[in-house]
DNA sequence: CGGCATCCTCCGTGATACTG
DNA sequence: CAGTATCACGGAGGATGCCG
């Protein structure tokens, strides 16, 4: 699955989880919809509003949100060449998700206050000395 | 970002999307957390709960969750050894955005239904006659 | 400006085998 | 049972160059 073999996406998962995850992949994705929730945005100003994106990636996220009825690509006709990516209802659903993952990272600690060295690794001794069950 | 350099997350993003693909980056990784929503859950139990996922990667996401105090790993001293992976309360917070997630992914169609034949791909042009503003 | 073509790297994952 | 170790794969992603 993933990015070895298999998850073609031929058909979709049953799983609504397994569904997000297989339209939504990569790091990448979810960022580029995001960008484009407050409105319709240019090539240009999707790569640079995402730092460090190569227009490869971008590209290629593009198409399959395109395949998947998620963004919409709007061409203009005009010199210079100009093309708009905007959501589709569908893909404006998707603030709510986005919504949601930004709501828990925020209410997470920094990575900085549970290193490894205190993980929460625990032996079921301590359990038992604790309020485990 | 993500593959290639970058994103060590020493430090997480400010963002809080960003922050979140950063936890559960991989395919696997959210899929392992839906698993574990309903409660404690077992090496071997999360194995047959996700056909396909090696020990190898079950072990690597559980482990980066745990270092996230995300996830809590209880190690019992019996013979045969056991060990429970439970969520956090961070972790269990996760059922929101995991929601969040299944209800978009079932409130959009089938991938049959918009092929790249007839994908959303359009023109100003047909844009003027329709109504994209 | 908005790509596409090509080559390359990185890392999540799989398969298999082995250990406490 | 619950991993660990090793090898290998493949796609996401980056870098560069070129084109309409």
């Amino acid at each position: 699955m993933g990015y070895g073999r298999e998850m073609t996406v031929t058909c979709l998962p049953e799983c609504g989880v397994a569904r997000f995850l297989a339209l939504l992949n990569g790091p990448w994705a979810t960022l580029i919809v995001r960008e484009l929730l407050p409105g319709p945005r240019r090539f240009t100003e999707l790569r640079e509003a995402l730092p460090g994106i190569s227009p490869h990636t971008l590209t290629s996220r593009l198409r399959q949100f395109e395949t998947y009825g998620i963004v919409i690509r709007t061409t203009y006709p005009e010199i210079p060449p100009r093309v708009e990516y905007r959501l589709t209802a569908a893909g404006q659903r998707l603030r709510e998700v986005l919504d949601a993952m930004a709501a828990w990272a925020t209410s997470i600690p920094d990575p900085e206050s549970h290193s490894v060295s205190s993980a929460a690794t625990q032996n079921a001794a301590d359990a038992s000395t604790a309020h485990i069950g």
